[in-house]
RNA sequence: GCCGAGGUGGCGGAAUGGCAGACGCGGCCGACUUAAAAUCGGCUGCCCGCAAGGGCAUCAGGGUUCGAAUCCCUGCCUCGGCACCA
């Protein structure tokens, strides 16, 4: 027999049959269950964000979970007590709207994808510990979101109110980060938000703004600081009191606030602005003035309906016909009302100064109002401006402000307010974008709010003995407009726990970020009906270590479960304050066309048909493999296959390395000049120095790199293949750590090899994940020489191999003496030798 | 408009002050095969040259440095976030 017949013999590579039997022995084996009082080991929560029940796992779904899986088995190599828990954000529009359509229960229709998606995940062969999973739709969840939510009542961090709200024809009322882009639509089904004064349930997120601004004691993507900064928005500043001024429709008198930054350019102040909705607007405004006033505010209440093209459309604004005094000087300047001052912010009211201001400048442009320059550059105090001047350049000097001229303005600024609050027309004062949280929807699907109408007592708390509040599981949601749980006369009715006398039920839903906001705690203690979190557990195990998802949660889930954790931990549920220690947000994949994945689009890549094909290590190493992981991509599956040729490559190693391929030229050859000795060096040297930068990967989260680090010691040992070395010390044991290196990415084939190694050594049998993460061998992982490369004038002219310890007057020497160097030179003196990195390069300088 | 990330072969990308293009895809050539597939080996940035070799090259332009894809300045382009927040 012939050593290629002999060659066929062996065993193909067949994911379809290894994957599943591994995946069912795991979970017999319980591998992935983690024994939370274990304290003999470091504790390593690692979570990445749940996700919605959309019924089909995508391409996206694996290449969040399966590297995060990586890092999850790494870490648990490395002897830490790995919890990766996974779970359903179980609530939401998609279920409501399905059921409307197809004529499904919400619930039945939500846990059928449940079940699909848990079968698909299982198919990653990713060590999720199942027995930690909650599904936020369950009772035994969404009851602990009513407790909490009645503890932030108690709290005050929860109330009612009434408020101009976001409201979307089709989803009711939104969360102000839930309305997307300059026209304002729904984040999810894309309709035009309007305004509505509405009563609704919101939680003071504002209360910890400051808190919320420090992330001192977290290590996450600037990126994501960033944006939460910016979206708090604090801003610096003083509020200042302006007083109306009488006249012959209306007293004067009335106080009329304003929020500034600049109270510096307060002498520059020529009008004051209202926004439309302001209460003392009917109040100040003249009778001539009244027909024009009052159509515009109800144009401006229509104003998200209207065609909004850009923000830097015209300005428009009426005059009321009344003046106000301007504190500081005594002067009467116009008030007018424009739909550029917000309701919602400061005061909503502005004192404008159109000189340092570029909307006001717009305005004052527009309706010809004057402009009065009061803060100046050095040296431009006479320079008329052509423009608003709003930078803030050392030096500048306040002009036309009365007794503070000539100061520089920050302190003259400072003085101003000081001075008025003396007769407490100003206070410093710090003022936020960030809004409360609207958290009530208009939905069945959702957590029911747990409070009743009374109509003695008003609004009161359902007490904790009557949690939860369950859904009433028949009910009309189908319709829209109105809110499908007021239909229900069964749910309604009930009687006030306070007076027992006849009430009604609120019958608005909790948001469904309410669910995530806390989910990462309730994992610890699933099951637990008593309570919503476990103490202790939560004390050992959280924060979470490490936190991986996209980054399009950034001021929604991010925002809300710092939020919650700080509430929770002044509710003394928890002892920290922060829920998430480190922040990954890998990027996102895109379909073959570069939009994002969507069924509508028919872009989407469906996993299953990839591992159906090519095994899930495949596919998880590939993921990997395309590029930087916070980076995402195009998808585009044209070099999946050299990543299977990579894994089929290791199995033939593994299984045949005494194979000589045929038609391999040089199978059973060692390289040139190389003795058994040498070429067993160059193998240990290779795999140690792989283990080092793989550690070093794997750490950072570098998977692409750490793949293409595999791949070469893979084609190193390639090239021994079938000879005199193949299976020797050194070869068993560059197998051995490459296996090891190889099975938190891909921990299928891996277990498989591992486990054929031990039968063929007689061992008895362990899983390669219970396997320590090896150890480096310095010594073996030195080289005994190093080349370097030999520039002149920093161009590279020549190589010399020189050895590991070669001084730098030893390679000086040597170079120098290069013909390829001499000519280099031409002759020229070399003015400066530079040895660079530590002998990594030689750079001679010389003179033309 | 403001804030942020980025721009490197035909393609995904590597290198974050020291050999540009690791690793992979694709392509070309070869081995094996009756043949094809699979597999294995070699070559593969562009230009000049038979070759040895040389020149050019990291969005564009300038600067710092012995040395720049990397740092600085100016501009262009792509992607993400924000939307008149006083």
């Amino acid at each position: 027999m012939t050593e290629t017949t002999e060659r066929t013999r062996i065993e193909r590579y067949d994911p379809t049959e290894i994957e599943p039997r591994w995946q069912a022995r795991w979970e017999e084996l319980g591998l992935h269950r983690t024994d939370l009082g274990d304290e003999s080991r470091p504790r390593y929560y690692l979570l990445t964000m749940y996700d919605y029940p959309s019924g089909d796992l995508h391409i996206g779904h694996w290449y969040v979970k399966t590297p995060t899986d990586a890092i999850g088995r790494f870490h648990r190599m490395r002897g830490e007590n790995v919890f990766m828990p996974i779970g359903f954000d179980a609530f939401g529009l998609p279920a409501e709207n399905a059921a409307i359509k197809n004529k499904v229960h919400p619930f039945a229709w939500t846990m059928k994808n449940i079940e699909n998606m848990r079968r698909q995940l299982r198919t990653m062969g990713a060590a999720f510990d199942w027995d930690a999973e909650v599904v936020t739709a369950d009772p035994s969840y969404y009851r602990w979101n009513q407790w909490l939510f009645l503890r932030l009542l108690e709290m005050g961090l929860a109330y009612r109110a009434k408020a101009p709200v976001d409201w979307c024809p089709n989803d009711g009322t939104l969360a102000r980060e839930q309305v997307e882009g300059t026209d304002r639509r729904c984040w999810r089904c894309g309709e035009r938000v309007e305004k509505r004064d509405l009563d609704q349930w919101w939680l003071r997120t504002t209360a910890y703004a400051d808190e919320l601004l420090d992330f001192s004691s977290i290590e996450w993507p600037e990126p994501i600081r960033l944006m939460q900064t910016n979206w708090i928005g604090r801003s610096e500043g003083a509020e200042i009191v302006f007083e109306t001024a009488p006249d012959d429709h209306q007293p004067g008198g009335d106080e009329l606030r304003v929020f500034t930054t600049r109270p510096d350019t307060l002498f520059g102040a020529t009008f004051m602005v209202l926004a439309p909705e302001h209460e003392l607007v009917a109040k100040l405004t003249a009778p001539e003035h009244r027909s024009e006033v009052e159509a515009y505010v109800a144009a401006a209440r229509r104003e998200t309906e209207i065609e909004r093209l850009s923000t830097d459309r015209e300005k428009t604004g009426v005059a009321l016909g009344a003046d106000a005094i301007n504190p500081v000087n005594g002067e009467r300047i116009p008030i007018w009302i424009a739909d550029y001052v917000l309701a919602g912010y400061g005061t909503g009211a502005i004192m404008a100064v159109p000189a340092h201001d570029e909307r006001d400048y717009a305005f004052a442009e527009q309706f010809g109002l004057e402009i009065r320059k009061v803060v100046a550059a050095p040296g431009t105090e006479d320079v008329l401006l052509h423009g608003a001047y709003v930078a803030h350049a050392t030096g500048e000097v306040l002009v036309n402000s009365g007794a503070y001229t000539g100061q520089g303005a920050d302190e003259g600024g400072r003085a101003i307010v000081a001075k008025l609050a003396d007769s407490g027309k100003a206070e410093p004062k710090v003022t936020y974008r960030l809004r409360d949280w609207l958290f009530s929807r208009q939905r069945y699907w959702g957590t029911p709010i747990p409070v009743v109408y009374c109509e003695r007592d008003g609004i009161v708390p359902v007490p904790e003995d009557q949690l939860p509040v369950r859904l009433p599981e028949t009910v009309d949601y189908r319709g829209s407009g109105d809110n499908p749980l007021s239909r229900d006369e069964a749910f309604l009715a009930t009687t006030c726990p306070r007076c027992d006398g006849p009430a009604r039920r609120e019958t608005d839903t909790m948001d469904t970020f309410i669910d995530s906001s806390w989910y990462w705690f309730r994992y610890l203690s699933p099951n637990a009906d008593d309570r919503p979190v476990d103490g202790p557990l939560v004390d050992r195990w959280t924060p979470v270590q490490q936190y991986t998802g996209g980054a399009e949660h950034a001021v929604m889930h991010l925002l809300y479960s710092r939020f919650f954790t700080k509430a929770m931990a002044d509710a003394g549920l928890v002892s920290h304050r922060e829920p998430f220690l480190r922040l990954f947000n890998q990027g996102q994949i895109l379909g073959a066309d570069g939009e994002r994945m969507s069924k509508s689009r028919g872009n989407v890549q469906d996993p299953d048909e990839l591992v159906a094909h090519y095994g899930a290590d495949t596919v998880r190493l590939f993921l990997m493999f395309m590029g930087p992981w916070d980076q995402g991509g195009q998808w585009n599956s044209s070099g999946i296959g050299g990543v299977h040729r990579f894994l089929n490559r290791i199995w033939t190693l593994v299984l045949d390395p005494a194979g000589k391929e045929p038609g391999d030229p040089d199978s059973g050859e060692l390289p040139e000049g190389e003795d058994d000795a040498a070429a067993e060096a160059t193998i240990r040297s290779a795999a140690h120095r792989t283990l080092v930068t793989v550690t070093r990967d794997y750490d950072a989260f570098h998977f692409n790199t750490m793949i293409a680090r595999l791949m070469e010691l893979t084609n190193l040992l390639m090239r021994y293949r079938g000879s005199v070395v193949a299976g020797s010390a050194a070869w068993e044991e560059a197998i051995r750590l490459l296996l090891l290196m190889l099975a938190p990415a891909a921990p299928h084939i891996t277990e498989e090899l591992w486990s054929r190694r031990l039968a063929l050594a007689g061992t008895p049998r362990s899983s390669i994940h219970a396997e320590r993460w090896p150890e480096v061998d310095t010594a073996a992982a030195a080289e005994a020489t190093r080349e370097v490369p030999v520039q002149v004038n920093g161009k590279v002219r020549d190589r010399v191999e020189v050895a590991a310890s070669a001084s730098e007057a030893e390679v000086e020497a040597l170079v120098l003496g290069r013909d390829k160097i001499v000519a280099a030179l031409a002759g020229r003196a070399p003015q400066r030798v530079i040895h660079a990195g530590g002998g990594r390069l030689v750079n001679i300088v010389v003179r033309d």
